[in-house]
DNA sequence: GGAAACTCAAACAGAACCGTTTGAGATAGC
DNA sequence: GCTATCTCAAACGGTTCTGTTTGAGTTTCC
């Protein structure tokens, strides 16, 4: 049997999670713990959920340590951003982990909401990790 | 401002998480969020918490989902577990990520409290993940 | 069509967690 | 010694989450 002490799945979940990781159907796990197949799908659920919270807290807190942080104004170009994140990941020491191409259309991909004709819309809170990710901190619409 | 979305952070861990990790003290957050120093100390201390236990969940997971698992029965003695680790893993075509010594020490390491003149003291549950990580899954006493 | 496997939503009581306050105690630098 | 910084524990009211039940829907395979 697994520990789950210390972390965010409950027994109930990872006694689930364990045994459909085992190939049984919801119904089977659910008659070895005395309960309805609804139910066992409802815990399953739950636990696919928690797991997810735990990786984007995971990636939250990475992009918290970000130690290269700063603000693009509206109106910027892409190319200009592009252009900025280098510069940036220069003076702090940073490489970035993308060739020029490839943080462009990361870039353009994270922006699609906020920008329009190759241009921000508005301002927006970027940052670089330390393994030189590129991180756009303004919430989506 | 980062987003807390579907994480296990609340904004007020974010938030002193933040402000922190730009080197303000203690005393300080809590004039910005008008509160005292212990309610910013506890705060942080919980979002620590929380992202410990982010990190174990996902460890736990990797664990869960390990395509390959058995139990080594007490007794036995550590050449024997090395051996059948590397047997295990060949038999479910995984393969096994540390040569011989490594894999050797890191098992003494995990199993120290479970164990005694290099023989185990109790059954012993193992698993490896895909990546060809061994885990121990029974929980330290 | 029918059966098997699974999902979804609403409701409920009980448990766990949250931020905060209070008061006391480390720990280190001057 | 004093001060600044941070930690720790206990307690509180309020919020959120958990597992479960019930009843009704998918989706998929035969």
């Amino acid at each position: 049997m697994v520990a789950t002490e210390a972390t965010i799945l409950t027994d109930r979940q990872r006694e689930v999670l364990e045994l459909r990781e085992k190939g049984r159907t919801q119904k089977e796990v659910a008659e070895q713990l005395g309960t309805t197949d609804a139910n066992v799908s409802a815990v399953e659920r739950a636990a696919e959920k928690n797991v997810e919270k735990a990786r984007r807290t995971l990636e939250l807190v990475r992009t918290l340590r970000a130690p290269v942080r700063f603000t693009v104004p509206a109106g910027t170009s892409f190319d200009a951003l592009v252009d900025e994140v280098y510069a940036r990941g220069d003076d702090a020491g940073v490489k970035v982990a993308y060739c020029r191409p490839e943080l462009y259309a990361h870039l353009y991909g994270m922006l699609e909401g906020h920008s329009s004709q190759n241009h921000l819309d508005t301002s927006v809170e970027m940052g670089l990790t330390e393994g030189g990710e590129a991180k756009v901190f303004t919430a989506e619409p």
